[in-house]
RNA sequence: CGGGGCGUAGCGCAGUCCGGUAGCGCACCUGGUUUGGGACCAGGUGGUCGCAGGUUCGAAUCCUGUCACCCCGACCA
C-alpha cells in the first residue's frame, strides 16, 4: 500500500522504503557510483558538521584533542590482536598494487602486475591498529600518560548489504582512542565518553537513548567491554547509536606498548576507543521525521527560521524586506541561524512544503495582510501549528520557541519509545509481541546459547545490560535459569 | 553468497505476454498570466530501451549470455 503525502512516498510496509526516499527528497545524501557507499550533499552535511562541531566541543571539554593518522594499515598490523582480525577480516578493503598503465590492448588502463605491494595495505575499517602501532613510540614513562586523542575520519567497511546512513560501505566518524596508566582511569574514561554520547544524543538530537553494556556477542572485536547507547527508532528497531570500549591491554600486548611506572617497573598501557558515526543521522531521520519530511531539532538544525515573503509585485516585496530585515538581525544578534527566501521563481506554497521537507524548525510568512496589520504567521515544524502573531518582539518569541521545539520532539521521541518499551516475562508472549518492533525488558541468563537461541528463533537480539533502571535479579525468560537483572532485546538495524 | 524483483529521457513509470515510426507524468527551456499551501496556458529540448551476441525483412518486445541496482536473509556501526 502506498499512500502519496506530500511529495513523499510512505510505504507503511516498508519503513526504510520510506527512509530511503526522505533521505533523498529532503536533499540529505544518494547513493554513489561506487558500490555501496553515499554522497553526502550539501544540507546533509550542514547537518553533519553541527553534530561534529558540537561533538568536538565536548570533547575539548574533556581534555580530548584531535590527531590524524593514516587511511593505509599494513596487513600485518591488523593481524597482530586476534580477535580484532576475526572481528574484521571479512570485510576489509585490501589495497594490493600502486601503479596502473596503458593497456596494451588498448582497453584504457589496468594494473600494472610489476607494481604489486610486497605488504598489501588495508583500507582502515578502524584505527586501533595503526594508532596502536604509533603510539608505541609515543609512549616510555608514565609522565607520557594519559593520551587522549580523537580524530575524525572516513572509515571502509565492505559490507554484504548496506543502507544509507545506516551502514554504507565507507562512512565518516571520529574514533577516540585514549592510553592510561591504569585500569581504573581507562574504565572511567570509556564509561565517561559513554555519557558525554547520551547527554548529546538527548540535548542536541533530542533523541532519548539508553545506556548500558554490550554482552559477549556484541562486544567490538577485540575488546573486554563495550558500552553502547541504544535508539528506538519510530518502527520499533533499535539503533546502536554509538559505543565506547574498554580495551584492557590487549592492543598494548599486541603491540608491545609498556611504560615505566613510578618504580620503575615496566607496565602494559590501558586501552579505550568511542566513536559514533554518520549513522547518527539515519538516527536523527528516522527518530523525528513525519510525512511531512524532517523535523530537525533546532539545536542541530541548519536553518534555524526561514522567513517567505508573499507580494505580488517587486513594490509590495521590496515593503516586505523593510519589515523582515530588522527581525533578521535581531535573530543573528541571538545567535539563530535564519534564511530570508525572497527566491521570485519558486511560489510560497512551494517554499512552505520544501521547508517542511527539510525539517527547519521555524517558518515565518509574511505578506500584504500582514504589512497591514503589522504581523506575520508562525508556524512550527514539530507540530504544524499556524499562529498569527504581532510582528514586535518576534525574533525574542522564536528564541524560546525554539528551546520549546527541540524540548517537545524529545518528549515526543521518549514517550513514542516508552509506549513500545514492555515487561516481558513469557518467551511465547515475547515471540509474538516482537514482530510489531519495541524494547523487551527480559529476563536473561546470560549465556551465549541463549542470547542465540533468541536471535536464531526471533531475529531480535540483546541491545544491551542497561547501566541503570530496575536491577532486580529474576529467572531468565526462555530457560528459566538465574538471571542478574533485565536486559533490552529488540530488532535492530 | 542464497531467495525475490527491476533495468525504457534527469526522476517516476507504461509499452514486453501477442515483434511493425519511442510513449506518459514530473523536471527542464521560451513566452505570457500568476504568487496566503507544491500555479496555469501555449510552444519546445531531451532516449543507440543496462551491455554483448543471436533469430527475423524488421527486436524495447523472442532466445542466449552478462552486468548493475533494489528488497528479504546471512554479516555488521
Amino acid at each position: 500500500m502506498a499512500i502519496e503525502l506530500k511529495g513523499l512516498t510512505k510505504r507503511k510496509d516498508n519503513y526504510s522504503q520510506w527512509y530511503n526516499e526522505l533521505v533523498v527528497k529532503a536533499d540529505l545524501a544518494e547513493q554513489s557510483a561506487v558500490r555501496g557507499c553515499m554522497v553526502i550533499k550539501p544540507y546533509g552535511y550542514a547537518i553533519w558538521e553541527k553534530m561534529q562541531q558540537t561533538l568536538d566541543r565536548m570533547f575539548k571539554e574533556t581534555g580530548v584533542q584531535n590527531a590524524y593518522f593514516p587511511l593505509l594499515i599494513p596487513k600485518s598490523f591488523l593481524c597482530r590482536e586476534a580477535e580484532h582480525v576475526e572481528g574484521f577480516a571479512k570485510e576489509c578493503a585490501v589495497v594490493t598494487h600502486y601503479r596502473l598503465k596503458n593497456d596494451p590492448n588498448g582497453n584504457g588502463v589496468v594494473v600494472d602486475p610489476d607494481a604489486r605491494l610486497e605488504e598489501e595495505l588495508i583500507v582502515r575499517p578502524t584505527s586501533e591498529t595503526i594508532i596502536w602501532g604509533t603510539y608505541k613510540n609515543w609512549i616510555h614513562s608514565y609522565r607520557d600518560l594519559p593520551i587522549l586523542c580523537n580524530q575524525w575520519a572516513n572509515v571502509m567497511r565492505w559490507e554484504m548489504r548496506t543502507r544509507i546512513f545506516l551502514r554504507t560501505a565507507e562512512f565518516l566518524w571520529q574514533e577516540g582512542h585514549c592510553a592510561h596508566a591504569t585500569a581504573e582511569e581507562s574504565e572511567a574514561r570509556t564509561v565517561q565518553m559513554i555519557n558525554l554520547y547520551a547527554e548529546f544524543a538527548k540535548k542536541y538530537m533530542a533523541m532519548p537513548v539508553i545506556k548500558g553494556v554490550k554482552s559477549a556477542n556484541e562486544r567490538f572485536a577485540g575488546a573486554l567491554n563495550t558500552y553502547t547507547i541504544e535508539a528506538m527508532m519510530q518502527d520499533g528497531k533499535a539503533l546502536q547509536s554509538g559505543t565506547s570500549h574498554n580495551l584492557g591491554q590487549n592492543f598494548a600486548k599486541a603491540f608491545d606498548v609498556t611504560f615505566a611506572n613510578k618504580d620503575n617497573k615496566p607496565e602494559y598501557v590501558w586501552a579505550n576507543s568511542w566513536g559514533v558515526s554518520t549513522r547518527l543521522m539515519g538516527a536523527l531521520i528516522m527518530t523525528h521525521s513525519d510525512d511531512n519530511g524532517l523535523v530537525l531539532p533546532p539545536h542541530l538544525a541548519p536553518i534555524q527560521v526561514v522567513i517567505i515573503p508573499i507580494s505580488k509585485n517587486a513594490e509590495q516585496l521590496a515593503a516586505i524586506t523593510d519589515k523582515v530585515l530588522p527581525i533578521i538581525e535581531r535573530l543573528r544578534e541571538l545567535g539563530i541561524s535564519v534564511k530570508y527566501d525572497d527566491a521570485d521563481n519558486k511560489r510560497p506554497g512551494f517554499k512552505f512544503a520544501d521547508y517542511e521537507l527539510k525539517g527547519v524548525p521555524v517558518r515565518l510568512a509574511i505578506g500584504a495582510r500582514d504589512l497591514e496589520n503589522g504581523t506575520v504567521e508562525l508556524m512550527r515544524r514539530d507540530t504544524l501549528e499556524k499562529e498569527t502573531l504581532p510582528l514586535a518582539g518576534i525574533a525574542d518569541q522564536i528564541n524560546t520557541l525554539l528551546e520549546d521545539i527541540q524540548n517537545n520532539i524529545y518528549q515526543k521521541a521518549l514517550k513514542m519509545r516508552n509506549e513500545k518499551t514492555y515487561i516481558c516475562d513469557s518467551y511465547d508472549e515475547f515471540k509474538e509481541k516482537i514482530e510489531d518492533g519495541g524494547f523487551f525488558l527480559c529476563h536473561w541468563d546470560g549465556t551465549t546459547e541463549t542470547e542465540e537461541r533468541i536471535k536464531e528463533e526471533t531475529k531480535a537480539t540483546i541491545r544491551c545490560i542497561p547501566l541503570d533502571g530496575d536491577d532486580t535479579p529474576g529467572v531468565c525468560m526462555v530457560t528459566g535459569k538465574p538471571s542478574a537483572r533485565r536486559v533490552i532485546i529488540a530488532r535492530n538495524y
